[in-house]
RNA sequence: GGAGGCGUAGCCUAAUUGGCUAAGGCGUCGGCCUUGAAAGCCGAUGGGGUGCAAGCCCCGUGUGGGUUCGAGUCCCACCGCCUCCGCCA
């Protein structure tokens, strides 16, 4: 949720924002004429029940003073104005509620340091680290690799659940296994991270208050019953985990880590990474979030990608930083960072992580604050990142460490995790 | 799933048969005092509208409705927590 009152006062500012992202700007008008019916009807409403409050105050006394005549008088008076309230309040009501569905549908301002552009060719890359693997074969995609191991089964997942979803056997399962370990241990041990096990399905509210719905309903698994959703990503309960709640400023920053698997519709992919397991409707994913302060969140939020990176050093896998424009950054980011692994199938770099500041938009929604230690009250800054993506760290795994016999060596830091040093 | 109980501010706790400003304590912040600190004293400590400002006004007792001139208090629904029973990996 943007800052309404930020709006008020530089609604081209939200109109540029909502350009550079492509998205319709007409919205913004829109707000504003209910905003301004809002503070008409609440200024109204406001003046009523002063005067209901008043009168209530006269029936007390004239009770007291046992003048009858003027109970009754006040009394009557009374109902008039209470009638002529519960008007007013019902379209208050329905001004507000119209005003907050369009409000829930402006994605974040972008930070001053994000690149204008609408889409991703106006992506900034920031550094690289590594070289990109050579190979003195013909290099096999995973999906080749895995199958031909035994080790991956796309086929019989298809059977079970339908395209997307893969089964993984004997060694590549443990080596799944041990990529999430290593990396809560890293984040745990070494980057102060506290460790979080967390619902996988979430109430409506939480799914909106951290900005997955409602503008992304078609995106998420619902269990129509009882109305809840299979988290898209491990974000949604830890940015909601201090919804409502007032946090101190001394115990700032919050840094939480917590594996999940994700569940995502994939619903407008079709024909996108088809092959293989980079794009599942099911997915391993290991998130990093903090909880910090306006002055400090885009400090952190270079941290949190050195931690995310961090990952891939250790695994010695080459990836590339990207900075995303504000035509292919998310709903609720300010900024975002983006890291890409180098993938010998697709010969590129791919996503395996993003990191962003949401800055207060997040916790606007679901009123997460904190208070200073002069007293004063305000909405904390949420940054989330992927520390990595399980799944496509394994494919890249599988890629950049393949023998040419067809074999894949287990990275050194994973050894000591799996017990073994090759697979098959 | 069934029965019962509970939900007040950052925290803890009050509030007559519905009636003046949700009382009090703790914590935190600011000020006075002090060489410094503690103690003590004074003030502040949820959200919103309006105004250049001082200020004025409204809302806020888990959430949403209802009854009433007036609701922390009465009624309904929902959410959450606790106790017990049932079921269950």
């Amino acid at each position: 949720m943007i800052d309404i009152r930020l709006l008020r006062k530089e609604p081209d500012l939200f109109k540029k924002s909502m350009k550079n992202r492509g998205y319709d700007e007409g919205i913004i008008d829109e707000v504003l004429t209910l905003d301004e019916e809002w503070r008409k009807l609440t200024a109204d409403v406001n003046n009523l029940r002063a005067e209901r409050n008043k009168i209530s105050k006269e029936v007390a006394e004239a009770k007291k003073e046992e003048d009858r005549a003027k109970v009754e008088k006040l009394i009557e008076k009374g109902k008039e104005i209470g009638q002529k309230i519960k008007e007013l309040e019902e379209k208050q009501r329905k001004v507000e509620e119209e005003q907050r569905q369009l409000l829930l549908r402006v994605p974040n301002l972008p930070h001053e340091s994000v690149p204008i552009g609408e889409d991703e060719t106006y992506n900034v890359e920031v550094r690289r680290w590594g070289t990109p693997s050579k190979f003195s074969f013909d290099p096999k995609a995973h999906w080749d690799l895995g199958p031909d191991m035994n080790l991956l089964d796309i086929e019989r997942a298809g059977k079970l659940s339908g395209s997307r979803f893969v089964i993984l056997y004997g060694k590549l399962a443990r080596l799944e296994r041990a990529l999430i370990d290593f990396m809560l241990d890293l984040h745990t041990k070494e980057h102060g991270y506290k460790e979080v096990w967390v619902p996988h399905l979430v109430k409506r509210e939480t799914m909106t208050w951290s900005g997955q719905l409602p503008k992304f309903e078609e995106e998420a698994y619902n269990t129509k019953k009882d109305d809840l959703f299979l988290i898209p990503t491990a974000e949604v309960p830890l940015v909601n985990l201090h919804a409502g709640e007032i946090l101190k400023e001394d115990e700032l920053p919050l840094k939480y880590v917590a594996y999940s698997p994700c569940y995502r519709r994939e619903a407008g992919s079709y024909g996108k990474d088809v092959r293989g397991m980079v794009r599942n409707h099911q997915f391993d994913k290991v998130e990093l979030v903090w909880y910090t302060t306006p002055e400090r969140s885009y400090d952190d939020l270079e941290a949190l990608v050195s931690h995310a990176e961090e990952v891939l050093k250790r695994l010695n896998l080459p990836y590339r930083v990207i900075l995303l424009s504000t035509g292919d950054m998310g709903f609720t980011a300010a900024k975002t960072y983006d890291i890409e692994v180098w993938l010998p199938s697709y010969d590129f770099y791919k996503e395996i992580s993003s990191c962003s500041n949401t800055e207060a938009f997040q916790a606007r929604r679901s009123k997460t604050r904190f208070r200073r230690r002069d007293g004063k009250v305000e909405h904390v800054h949420l940054l989330n990142g992927s520390g990595l993506a399980v799944g496509r760290t394994l494919v890249a795994i599988m890629e950049n460490y393949q023998q040419p016999d067809g074999s894949i060596k287990v990275p050194e830091v994973l050894i000591p995790y799996v017990g073994f040093e090759v697979i098959p």
